[in-house]
DNA sequence: CGGATTTGACCGGCGC
DNA sequence: GCGCCGGTCAAATCCG
C-alpha cells in the first residue's frame, strides 16, 4: 500500500507539471480537480479518472495478496514507459501530418491551377464566340454594353433607365417625326446641344467640317453643374472613321480608361491654349484606336475632353473601365446606323425600338457624376476605315 | 537598357 | 501659290 501510494503521487506531480501548476501535495490536488480545474483538459480529467479506477482496482487487488500487488507494479511500470513514449510520440506524428497536409495542399494547388488554365481557355474562346455573336446583332448588343455601362455609372435602376428613355423619346417624337426613317444620330445632334462643343470642334474637328450650332438646352444643364455633351457628325459616307468624345472631370493630365496608351505628340491648338495630346492604343500592335485629350476646357480647367478615333481590333482589357467600353460601343453605333441608316433596333427588356442614342444617353448624361459626364459622336470623313465591330466588350 | 515621353520638323488639307 | 493649321513622325531625352 505504501509503494502504491508513492506513485500515485509520483504520477500526480507529473500532471501538475503537465499543467504548469505550483507543486502541491495529494489533498490540494484533489481539491483543484474536483472544483475549479475540472474543465481545464480532458486528457488529464480523463487520466485521473482512470487513476482513480486504478486505484479502486489496486485496492480490491492489495486485498488479495501481496503477489498480486507485485505484479501490478509491473503492469504500472510497463504503463510509466508507454506513456513516455506516447508523449513523445505526437510531435512527431503532428510534424508528419503536417506534411502530409502540405503535400496534399500542394497537390490541391496543381489541381486547380489546372482549373484555373482550362477556364482562362474556356474564357478566351467564349470571348471569340462572343465577338462573332455581336457582329451579327450588333445593335442589341451595343445598346445594352452602352445601358450596362452607363448603369454601372450611374448607378440607377433598369426601370428608371427604361422610364427615362421613354420620357426622352416622347420629348423626341416630334423632333423625330420629321424623317423616322432617319435614325438617332444625325437626328440627335440637333437635337442634343453643347454650345461648347463648338469650341471643342476647333479642337476635335478642326475648320470647317461643319459641326451644327448647339441648342441651350445643354447649356442649363451645364449651368446646373452637370457636364453634358451628346454630339454626332456624318459627312462623306464614301471613307469614315469613328470619333467618340468624352468629356469628364478630371484632376489628373489623363483619365484612366483601363486601356494603354502611348504618347505620340502633342500640339497647342489655335484657340485653346491648353496643348492636345495625341495618343496611340498600345494594347495590341497595330490596334488603329487613337486618342486626343484636350487637357483643359478654357471654361472649367478640371475638364478633359478626350477624343477616341477608330475601334479596337483587339478585346478590350479586363480592366477597361466603362468609358472604355461605351466609347467603342458609341463608335460602332455611329458606324452601324451610318451603315443601316432604316435599321431597327429591338432592344429587349422594356427597351424601346429606335431609341436614338442620345436620348438613350441623356438621362445618364444628365445624372451621371464625374469622371463620365458626356460622350460625344462623330462619324466623319477621314483617313483609314476600320472594323466598325472591332471591339469586344468585356 | 528598354520603354515612354517630349518636342521640333515635316506633311497634307484647306482657305485666301 | 502661299500661309495656316492639325496631325504625325522620329530623334532626343527621361525614367524606372
Amino acid at each position: 500500500m505504501v509503494l502504491l501510494k508513492k506513485k500515485k503521487k509520483k504520477r500526480r506531480m507529473h500532471t501538475d507539471l503537465s499543467l504548469e501548476t505550483p507543486d502541491h501535495d495529494h489533498e490540494d490536488y484533489k481539491t483543484i480537480q474536483e472544483g475549479d480545474d475540472r474543465g481545464v483538459d480532458d486528457d488529464q480529467n480523463k487520466e485521473v479518472d482512470e487513476e482513480e479506477e486504478e486505484e479502486k482496482e489496486k485496492e480490491a487487488a492489495a486485498e488479495e495478496g501481496s503477489e498480486a500487488v507485485l505484479s501490478l507494479n509491473e503492469k504500472e511500470n510497463q504503463k510509466e514507459d508507454k506513456d513516455k513514449i506516447s508523449h513523445e510520440k505526437p510531435i512527431e506524428d503532428e510534424f508528419c501530418m503536417l506534411q502530409a497536409e502540405i503535400d496534399r495542399m500542394k497537390e490541391e494547388n496543381r489541381v486547380l491551377r489546372g482549373v484555373i488554365d482550362s477556364t482562362l481557355n474556356d474564357f478566351y474562346e467564349l470571348q471569340m464566340k462572343f465577338t462573332e455573336i455581336q457582329q451579327k446583332d450588333q445593335p442589341k448588343l451595343i445598346i445594352r454594353a452602352i445601358y450596362q455601362a452607363f448603369l454601372s455609372l450611374g448607378g440607377e435602376s433598369s426601370n428608371e433607365l427604361f422610364k427615362r428613355v421613354d420620357k426622352s423619346r416622347e420629348i423626341e417624337e416630334p423632333l423625330m417625326a420629321a424623317d423616322d426613317k432617319e435614325l438617332s444620330l444625325s437626328l440627335s445632334l440637333k437635337t442634343y446641344a453643347d454650345p461648347h462643343e463648338g469650341e471643342d470642334a476647333s479642337c476635335d474637328e478642326g475648320k470647317g467640317t461643319g459641326l451644327t450650332s448647339w441648342a441651350p438646352v445643354e447649356a442649363k444643364l451645364q449651368g446646373a453643374g452637370n457636364l453634358t455633351s451628346v454630339t454626332s457628325q456624318s459627312i462623306n459616307p464614301a471613307t469614315r472613321k469613328t470619333r467618340v468624345s468624352v468629356r469628364a472631370r478630371c484632376t489628373g493630365p489623363t483619365m484612366n480608361d483601363g486601356c494603354q496608351w502611348r504618347k505620340y505628340g502633342q500640339k497647342v491648338a489655335k484657340g485653346n491654349p491648353c496643348p492636345r495630346a495625341y495618343y496611340r492604343c498600345t494594347v495590341a500592335p497595330g490596334c488603329p484606336v487613337r486618342k486626343q485629350v484636350v487637357q483643359r476646357c478654357l471654361e472649367d480647367m478640371s475638364i478633359l475632353v478626350t477624343t477616341y478615333e477608330g475601334t479596337h481590333n483587339h478585346p478590350l482589357p479586363v480592366g477597361a473601365t466603362a468609358m472604355a467600353s461605351t466609347a467603342t460601343a458609341t463608335a460602332n453605333f455611329m458606324l452601324l446606323n451610318e451603315a443601316n441608316s432604316s435599321s431597327t433596333i429591338n432592344v429587349e427588356d422594356g427597351i424601346p425600338n429606335r431609341a436614338p442614342l442620345s436620348s438613350f444617353l441623356r438621362p445618364y448624361l444628365v445624372k451621371t457624376n464625374p469622371p463620365l459626364s458626356a460622350v460625344s459622336s462623330f462619324t466623319s470623313s477621314a483617313g483609314y476605315s476600320s472594323n466598325p465591330f472591332g471591339a469586344k466588350f468585356p
